[in-house]
DNA sequence: TGTACATCAGTGAACGCGCGTTCACTGATGTAC
DNA sequence: TGTACATCAGTGAACGCGCGTTCACTGATGTAC
């Protein structure tokens, strides 16, 4: 993280460099572990030095947070880009649909603390709107399936409320690792009944796992 | 909190009183804002005193945590005890299953931070059972059910797992206020969308909000 | 029934820690002439 | 092209806070004889 080469007084590019070291330290051990000294001392600078950057340490953790996010909507992203087209239109919005929200469940499993930072009510809004942003990527696969004739236009914002409450749950009570105990379901067939339940929920039951 | 009359110096029911007022802490302002000082000061007892009757700190909180979701539990068993019987078993099971649900987001809603709690990960097991407990009082739901005849028997723990993620992931985001702004649609309103897709995740179409 | 004493449940002072934040400062940079 | 100086981005010492936890102690309680 610091180069063992001395470094120039200057540093350069502090700004990134303190919300970078901000985020890897919320990924390990959670948002609450994330402080202001240690981030500074990551990046191999003075505690006082990144007040010339960053309002008070609330400023810094919405910067991480929205950078958490953007990791997410990333995520989610990825999984609908990998999916290969059949021709079918309906099946591939499904699929794309489908994909999206196993991405938003492997960021949560993957960087629970992470995913928890995401979440995190700072009290501050960012300065700048999230991109990508989670919600408006899941509002888009919900428009394919639209765009697929599955879903009538009108209950867009139902489904897409579906969706991202069942996806966000599920995600939520692993990361709390609360589910997969209590219920004794492993996590991947988990995965599989919520994002069935949700299909059936919008869909209808006619669509569910229509390549399986 | 404290009686203003001269107190005993024995205290004589200690234990429970620190962590009614750690819950009445961890309601009003989160569990991070309760703190083993403050909550032996609400009780009118020097800071050690704490030390009787609760390991550490830790320990108090695993046992605010579980106050917190026992209390949820009651609130989920109360929706459902205010449902009046029709006779008819099928319309009472759902909506027996629905006041459950609604329970549970109504907690989430009411005290955020309570229900924040209840999640807590404080990496220590309570040494009793939760009673009553969220997940038996969901599963009793779902087993309405099955004896209503509404949804297979095979299917109870799916069932139960998508209507605890869904359930789950609105009061999540609800409590983050992440969903109403995102979203533009009102609380109630989300409510009904997302019960009403568990229902038809859950037991099909046909049975979806029977008796409006 | 009264007394000695072990046990229990408090006190309060103190320790040490890590944190956010401030402040007077200094070294580097770049611009005007 | 060289120099003066304003500006910017760092330093490091210090402040003050609240916290969890410990420790030697003391007051109250109840039990054995």
């Amino acid at each position: 993280m610091t180069e063992p080469d001395e470094r120039p007084y200057h540093h350069g590019n502090l700004r990134p460099a303190l919300i970078e070291a901000a985020v890897a330290r919320a990924r390990a051990d959670g948002p609450d572990a994330v402080s202001l000294r240690d981030v500074a001392h990551d990046v191999g600078v003075s505690p006082s030095a990144a007040y010339r950057h960053v309002r008070d340490r609330t400023h810094l953790m919405t910067l991480v947070s929205q950078v958490a996010r953007q990791e997410l909507a990333r995520t989610m992203i990825d999984g609908q880009d990998a999916v290969v087209p059949t021709g079918d239109d309906a099946a591939d919005a499904v699929a794309r649909f489908e994909a999206c929200g196993r991405g938003y469940i492997d960021f949560a499993t993957r960087s629970p603390e992470l995913f928890r930072t995401a979440f995190l009510a700072t009290g501050c809004a960012p300065d700048t709107v999230d991109h990508p942003d989670p919600a408006l990527v899941l509002g888009t696969a919900v428009d394919g399936l639209v765009a697929a004739g599955l879903l009538e236009a009108t209950r867009r914002m139902d489904a897409a409320l579906i969706a991202w409450t069942a996806v966000h749950g599920l995600s939520a009570l692993l990361v709390d690792d609360m589910v997969v105990l209590g219920f004794g379901i492993e996590s991947d067939q988990a995965h599989r009944a919520v994002l069935d339940g949700v299909l059936r929920a919008i869909v209808g039951p006619s669509v569910t796992t229509p390549t399986r």
